[in-house]
DNA sequence: GTTAACGTTTACGTTAACGTCAATCTAAAT
DNA sequence: ATTTAGATTGACGTTAACGTAAACGTTAAC
C-alpha cells in the first residue's frame, strides 16, 4: 500500500504545471525530492509542499513567502526562543492574511453590487425592447 | 467643497507608493487623469480607481485583472448583449474570488494550526526549564 | 534672479517566475 | 540493436511591474 511516490512528469500533469516549473521550485529550495540514480522521486510530503505551493500562488503569494510558511509546518523548532519566534511569524502571517480575506469580501460585495445594477439594466432593456 | 483633486505626490504619499508606480499605471492604461497645463491632476474617481487597483495587487491580481475588473464598474454597456455578456465576466470572477476566498480559508486554518502545536510546545517546554 | 521643490519625459536596469530550446542520458519495447 | 518515451542539465529568452537615473520645465520663495 505504500504507492505514494511520484514521477515529476506525474506531479506535473496532476497539477497541470510542467515540470520545468516543478525543477524551478527545487531550484529555489522549495522542494527536495529523492533521487533514484539520476531521476526525482516525490513523496508523499513533497507533493503537499506542492500543493501549499501552488495554493499560496492562487492567493497571490511569491515563492519566497510560501517557502516561509512550509518552514513553519517543519517541527525542529527545539527550544523556547525559537518557538517564541515562530509564533510571531504565524501571528503576524494570520493578520495579513485576515486582512487579505477583508479585501477579497470588499471586492465580492462589488461584484455582487455590479451583478445586481447590471440585472436591472437588464431587465429595464428587455422591457423597452420593441422588436419582440 | 469641492478639494477633490489631487497632485501625484499627494496620491503617492497617501497610498505609500512612488510617483513611478502612478504613471506607470496610466502607461498600462489604468488610469487616465486630467491635465493642468503639463502636469497631472487625479480626481476622486481616479482616488478610487487607484484603491481599487491596490485592493487588486493585496489580493494577487495583475494589473490586467484589476483593468478588466475596473471596466465593469463604468456604466457603458448599453445593449442586451453587451449586458450579458458583462454578466458573464461578472460570474466568472465572482467564482474566482469564492475559490481564493477558500484557499484563503485553507490557509487561515491551518496557520491557527500551527499555532496551537506551537504552543503546546512552548508550554511544555516551560514545564520542562529547570532554570527558573 | 537664482535656488529649491515639485513636476515631466525618456530610457535603460532589475527581479520573479517561469518558457523554450539543445544536448545528453537511459530504460523499456520492438 | 535500435527506435522511442521520459528524464536530466545547462543556458538563454520573456513578461510583468516597477526602480533608477538623467535631462529638462515651472513656479514660489528668498
Amino acid at each position: 500500500m505504500s504507492e505514494n511516490s511520484y514521477t515529476i512528469s506525474q506531479l506535473a500533469s496532476e497539477f497541470s504545471i510542467t515540470t520545468r516549473t516543478i525543477r524551478f521550485y527545487e531550484e529555489k529550495g522549495l522542494l527536495q525530492p529523492q533521487r533514484k540514480g539520476q531521476q526525482r522521486l516525490y513523496s508523499g510530503a513533497d507533493r503537499v509542499r506542492l500543493t501549499l505551493i501552488l495554493r499560496g500562488k492562487r492567493i497571490g503569494m511569491s515563492l519566497q513567502e510560501s517557502q516561509d510558511i512550509i518552514a513553519m509546518y517543519d517541527p525542529e523548532h527545539g527550544n523556547r526562543e525559537q518557538l517564541q519566534q515562530l509564533l510571531g511569524q504565524v501571528e503576524h502571517r494570520k493578520l495579513q492574511l485576515q486582512e487579505q480575506l477583508q479585501d477579497l469580501q470588499h471586492m465580492l460585495a462589488e461584484m455582487d453590487d455590479i451583478q445586481d445594477r447590471c440585472q436591472q439594466a437588464l431587465t429595464r432593456a428587455l422591457e423597452e425592447e420593441p422588436q419582440l
